[in-house]
DNA sequence: CAGCTGACAGATTTCAATATCTGTCAGCTG
DNA sequence: CAGCTGACAGATATTGAAATCTGTCAGCTG
């Protein structure tokens, strides 16, 4: 809408089209409606991503990306492997459920972006497997857990509590145990964990 | 199509529906569709079913209740408790990717009449998570298991597992090493069970 | 007279015409 | 001349009129 006198840059058109997806949903989100947020031609935002398809691919990346960086800094700490779990998949679980709560249609949004972006998706669910990847290891090195495989076993864990991160599920997270049946689940997996 | 001395019952009808829905899929297949299949009127339907959702809710119903059938005598045979359990969750994952395996068509009917009929699927996964209980109530009698409460338990070995019985993940259930996933997971809630 | 029919009102779906959008590119502009 | 514009062709989405469907019920039929 309004014009502006800074230069077109992939970032700016990205903020845009995210402020574009908020307003108008995924279904009527066009390039047209960004550039003109912009106040620039639809054919320049055309010269930095090559079709709508990879803008909205960028700003799902973005998104996932995010969320991932929320959680490196508890996977990283150097303390107990069993808390260190539990406190990524709590932080995980609550990342998410906050981002379904605060804004559903926001969130609706990013699920259409991300059912779009499958291999994105794929890449995030990489990092944060790598990450639950490094906590099963240190638990292993350390002789808390059992793990002859870290990477599969971290697998194994974050499949094993899908329920709770995977967005599909977010219908079910406004339940009113739904903590309990998140500490049932963490507890049976962290069991199956220890040596 | 073609007319029938036989009476109409309820039975006939749902028969009729199955059909439709295989032949032209949930959002063609109409009560008109059903009557004409049977030879009858759409009238002779709405005697049998007083809408045409509780037609498909019926519908799914059966559906479910056959997948739950051919778990039951697993679920109650007197064995080891941890084989009964490996044996009862491998034969729910294999059903369920049968089933999205064999005709992919009529499986997403099925998932579409699901998610029409979220208190017909509740009421199907409290019978599983029922089977289940019982699989670990007698586990923590023998003293294989600890489980301080079956039930919660069985809860969390259900949710847990989610990945190789929840439909939603039906597109995941051709991957090459998806029995690895399978086996890593049950391995994982295994070790969790154990006293 | 129990069970079925078929006409009907209102709701929903289909379809084709119209409008908008995507992606390209020749040419304009600062 | 690097970056932007705007017209354009083909693809996609919207719209509103026509067709079909859902659910009811008075009356037919065996």
């Amino acid at each position: 809408m309004t014009p502006s006198t800074e230069t077109l840059t992939a970032e700016r058109i990205l903020e845009a089209t995210e402020e574009v997806l908020r307003r108008h949903g995924p279904a009527k989100a066009t390039v047209v409606d960004v550039a003109r947020a912009l106040g620039v031609s639809h054919g320049s935002v055309y010269r930095h991503f090559r079709t709508k398809a990879a803008l909205r691919e960028a700003v799902t990346k973005r998104w996932l990306d995010r969320t991932s960086a929320s959680l490196t800094d508890v996977a990283a700490e150097a303390r107990d492997p069993e808390a260190r779990l539990r406190d990524w998949l709590a932080a995980l679980f609550t990342a998410k459920r906050r981002k379904a709560g605060d804004d559903p249609e926001l969130f609706a949004t990013y699920l259409v972006l991300t059912g779009e972006n499958v291999e994105a998706v794929g890449a995030h669910i990489t990092d944060l497997t790598g990450q639950l990847t490094r906590i099963i290891r240190d638990g292993a090195d350390t002789g808390a857990f059992t793990a002859t495989d870290p990477a599969t076993t971290a697998r194994a864990v974050f499949h094993a509590t899908a329920r709770f991160h995977d967005p599909g599920y977010a219908q079910d997270w406004d339940q009113p145990d739904i903590e309990a049946q998140f500490e049932a689940v963490v507890d049976l997996v962290v069991r199956g964990l220890r040596a």
